[in-house]
Formats: structure tokens, C-alpha cells, sequence
DNA sequence: CAGTATCCGTCCTGATACTG
DNA sequence: CAGTATCAGGACGGATACTG
């Protein structure tokens, strides 16, 4: 197998889940229950309005989440996990677990290092 | 759990894995081997130097990859993987499997939307 | 409610040149 | 060999204002 194949794989799969919100945005839809733009907007809520467009979109492009638009007014839009989408379970979940792990590991140094300075 | 701790979560996660060369810097090193430098452009051929340096710096702080430097002339300074490194290997695996997974089906997409031009 | 449109700053990346 | 320094370009994210 060539290198650059190997390296576009991982490219690949990282472009579907990166960008600062994609993680997020996923787990919450990765819950199971299909949620409205301004629910997502209050689960996560430091995001721009742009923002969560903007990768709602991405993600809709590549049928990771799927978008239902209910005709009628006020308009009422849900977004849902498809099933596809369900595939990058796994990967999330090691990455939650594995950013947890770390994270933890990251404040006892932390912790470590203040001590030594009041030492 | 408050929503912000799950953010960090794949936050920090995907810090340590992200950046454009991350993923197959740490693919090469997972196999187990030390590499030098060179070895490691080598099999990184469309990376520049300073990237390489940049991203081995990081996973350097991060205590994902070890710096071995023999003090001698020509230099020599290996990178190897570190326990802690390893850790990473199943998210590693997973966004292969993945990415691998995704790319076929976008090609088999592409390939049916060519199908159908020429219709 | 669920978006667009516009503008702007910064961070990331790359190219190139230089060095112990 | 294994880097560092410097500069430049572009993608990305954010703030704000407007709309069917």
C-alpha cells in the first residue's frame, strides 16, 4: 500500500470529524434523538449560529446526519444521526474515552508542578 | 457531566491526533520502530521539515512520542513511540478502518455519478 | 424558527534560506 | 544530519447584521 493512500485515509476520516464542533455536534445526535437547530444551538452553547450551519452542512454533504425540513410556519428543521453516521460510534467513543484519560492525566501533572513550586 | 467537559473531552483528544500530518507520523511510529528524522520525511514525502519538526515537538510535549538524541557527530536523534503513545493506537486504527471505509464509498459514489453523465 | 451575507482577525501551513 | 528563522498565503473560525 502507498504512503499517500495510507496518509488519505486517515485524512479522510478526520475531515469528517474535525473542525472545532463536528465532535460534539455528533455525540449529541449520536444520542439517538433527532434534534432542532436551536436545540443543538443550546447543547452547545458557544457556537456560532455560522458555525453549526456551517458544519451541520459539512456533515449533511457526506450523509453523516441527515436534514428533515418540516414545511410549515414558523419552520421546523430536525437533524438526525443516519446510519451511516452511526459507524463513526466507535470512533468517538474512543476518542471521548481517550480525551477523558488524558485530560485527567494532564491536571495531575499540573497538580505535581504546583506542588514542586510551592516545595 | 456538564456539556463544556464533554467538548474538552474531544477537544483534547483531538489535539494530540489533529493537525494535517499527525495521524500518519503516529501510523509509522505505531509499528513499532524507532525513526530518525529523515527516515521519518521520507516516509512523509509531501511534508516540510519545518512541519515535521513542529508536529514531533507536540506530540513530544505531550509525552505521545520519545526523543532519543545520541550526542555525536553526524546527529542522530531517533522518535519512537511511547506507552503512553500506544494508547492512542485503537482511535489510530479506528480512523483507518474508517477512512478507508468512507473512501470507497465516496468513489463508488463518484463513480455512479460519472455512470450517470454519460447516460 | 432557521437560517444567509459580509467582513475581519488569527492560526496553520508552506516555501525558502540558513546553521551547529 | 537535524534542525531553526523568517516571511507569506489561505483556510478557518468568529462577530454582527439581515431575512423568508
Amino acid at each position: 500500500m502507498q504512503k499517500n493512500t495510507v496518509q488519505c485515509q486517515f485524512v479522510t476520516a478526520l475531515d469528517s470529524i474535525v473542525g472545532k464542533w463536528k465532535p460534539i455536534i455528533l455525540y449529541h445526535l449520536l444520542q439517538g434523538e433527532p434534534l432542532r437547530f436551536n436545540e443543538l444551538r443550546r447543547l452547545l452553547p458557544d457556537i456560532t449560529q455560522r458555525m453549526l450551519t456551517l458544519h451541520l452542512r459539512e456533515l449533511e454533504e457526506e450523509e453523516i446526519v441527515k436534514r428533515v425540513i418540516y414545511p410549515q410556519i414558523p419552520p421546523k428543521v430536525e437533524y438526525s444521526i443516519t446510519e451511516y453516521g452511526k459507524s463513526l460510534s466507535p470512533i468517538l467513543e474512543s476518542l471521548h474515552q481517550w480525551g477523558k484519560a488524558h485530560m485527567e492525566r494532564n491536571l495531575l501533572k499540573q497538580a505535581k508542578n504546583e506542588q514542586k513550586e510551592t516545595d
